[in-house]
DNA sequence: TTGTAGGCGTTATCAG
DNA sequence: CTGATAACGCCTACAA
């Protein structure tokens, strides 16, 4: 089957390629009975206009970029639910680019999106440096970052919604504080080392506060296998925490696992809490506390973020950073107020 | 800063445009000397080819589209990972395509994939009949099937990477037949309808072979939450069979989790397997038996297979099929040989 | 080895 | 309301 072009479906409806071209788009100027012949000759043919053409025409290509580490795919399934189904909305298709040690760099990555001419782009804060925004950048290329604040704003014109997790941290921390506890260990993250350098400035924020230096920043092997033969052993020697701090669900649970081993009561003798929420948390047994937040909303309000600067940038000119808001989630690894 | 465009490059390096695309695509029919100044213009003026235009020209825009459904986005991360990383490998973009119930239909996603003219298109086997598999062939879109065997294959020239659950569901049921155990349950999966009925039929066959009649195929509601729910409740007027297939790690957890409160004792009471494997399984207590799957590897034959299609369909003519073996993993819930 | 010109499929601007 | 025609940015014979 030969490719039809609009060419085909002007002959077959016997108008310009002008005509088509407007009757595809919309254009309200055509007459009816004009429209109906066109849309006859399309559906016969089974046309379909190439966006392609349409993207060399209109110099814009209505897709958007999403650039995430290759790791994270399954921990941030919600937020890449949330995109999509906006940019579905707003009829943007979605191009997909993974970021992992060996295989592809950023650069790389940052190279193909500029080729491509995409409208826009969604980063994930997790794997990229000021310089490559601000390559993005020079390139105007509208983009939002999503998870975390970014650290250091140097280039403008980006926008930025996100988890405070440094505030976070603090604020549990000193709620610690007050009941008393201070011997808290916050457990390394390596998968994602911008939020978890956040959480432990609030952590050491907290601690400076009171005239304490916070030394119990942990950092082991990043699979469960690794952290549960590091933990079994520790135990040996050592106590748990008053108060151990994780970042994901995997963590908490080599940690309940060594602890459960170790005789070690929980949460009497020590408690955990997994910054991030996930299903599993619930099906463990004592069942871990967590914070919830709202993730699938992060990836719908910055996918909407992005539409409305490529829309109309100025509209949104100081409401570029949007801040997303999480609760404490009370399970049976921590006491209850 | 204007988009700049091949044109200026050859103003820049003092050549025509045609000189300038043959360095860019790497014509070795081109002098040394120009090609160096060629590229110093390239460099200077930050010039990067437009990949759409390039689209235009030569047909082919270099990627591929990816549909899978929203819900299974966290569980096929891995098979998604080899996708990437061998799309990666051989230069092509992908674009991602999601289908969920009530945002975006499998029809409006193969509209925006024809109009997208991509190069290929890789299914996953969760989400489409065969109908919508003829309109992609009809367009002419090589494509090839991931996950599970094409039931009823209709449409010519469609590769299909699979693991074939019929089989193995037949063949665990028979291994448990040889042990004296007939009374054995298969819970269903919502998301994923297709491998739940290949899994049935084989279950199904096995009791066929040997004169039964297989009767409990369980379903209910898709979250943990219910099914712990069903589950506490059903115990207390039910034993549990004595084997129990999940498909997911999730339900094997509730089934887990609800046998331990009803006071079943696993495996001795009542064996446990999730088919699909996931760390979690490893996390538990007791931990989970299930069968391994090369889930990365499946995915990178799958779009390794999709780009030979591309070069070359002939070549691999008669080898669209290929099959992906799997283990069992023994674990606690399950008695060893 | 390099340049010229036509074509890829649409959209948009002008006339009519 | 409709039809030419010039972009859009690049590739590729064909010529030189």
């Amino acid at each position: 089957m030969k490719r039809i072009t609009i060419y085909d479906v002007a002959k077959e409806a016997d108008v310009s390629l002008a005509t088509v071209s407007r009757v595809i788009n919309d254009s309200n100027v055509v007459r009816e009975d004009t429209r109906i012949r066109v849309q006859e000759a399309i559906e016969k043919l089974g046309y379909k206009p190439n966006a392609i053409a349409q993207g060399l025409a209109l110099s814009k290509t209505t897709t958007i970029s999403i650039v995430m580490s290759e790791k994270l795919f399954a921990y941030n399934a919600k937020i890449l639910n949330g995109l999509m189904d906006v940019a579905k909305i707003y009829n943007y298709n979605i191009m997909l680019h993974t970021t992992s040690k060996g295989i592809s760099k950023m650069q790389d990555v940052i190279e193909s999106i500029i080729k491509s001419r995409v409208d826009g782009v969604i980063l994930f804060n997790d794997n990229f440096s000021e310089e490559e925004l601000e390559v993005l950048h020079l390139y105007q290329i509208p983009m939002v970052v999503v998870g975390s604040k970014i650290e250091d704003k140097k280039v403008g014109n980006v926008g930025n919604v996100y988890v405070d997790f440094e505030k976070l941290a603090y604020e549990l921390v000193n709620e610690y504080f007050e009941k008393g506890i201070t011997d808290i260990s916050l457990v390394e993250d390596k998968l994602n080392l911008s939020m978890m350098s956040q959480l432990r400035h609030g952590v050491e924020r907290a601690f400076k506060e009171k005239g304490m230096e916070f030394k119990k920043y942990v950092s082991y092997d990043e699979t469960y296998r690794s952290s549960y033969d590091f933990l079994s052993e520790y135990f040996k020697t050592h106590k748990p925490s008053e108060l151990v701090i994780t970042f994901r669900d995997s963590q908490a649970i080599a940690f309940l696992n060594a602890c459960n081993e170790a005789h070690y009561q929980i949460p009497q003798d020590t408690q955990v809490i997994s910054i991030l929420d996930d299903k599993y948390l619930r099906m463990m047994r004592p069942t871990i506390s967590s914070f919830n937040f709202p993730d699938y909303d992060m990836g719908a309000i910055a996918m909407r973020l992005l539409t409305k600067m490529l829309v109309n940038d100025d509209e949104v000119k100081d409401n570029k950073d949007i801040e997303i808001g999480y609760t404490f989630i009370q399970r049976q690894t921590t006491q209850p107020e």
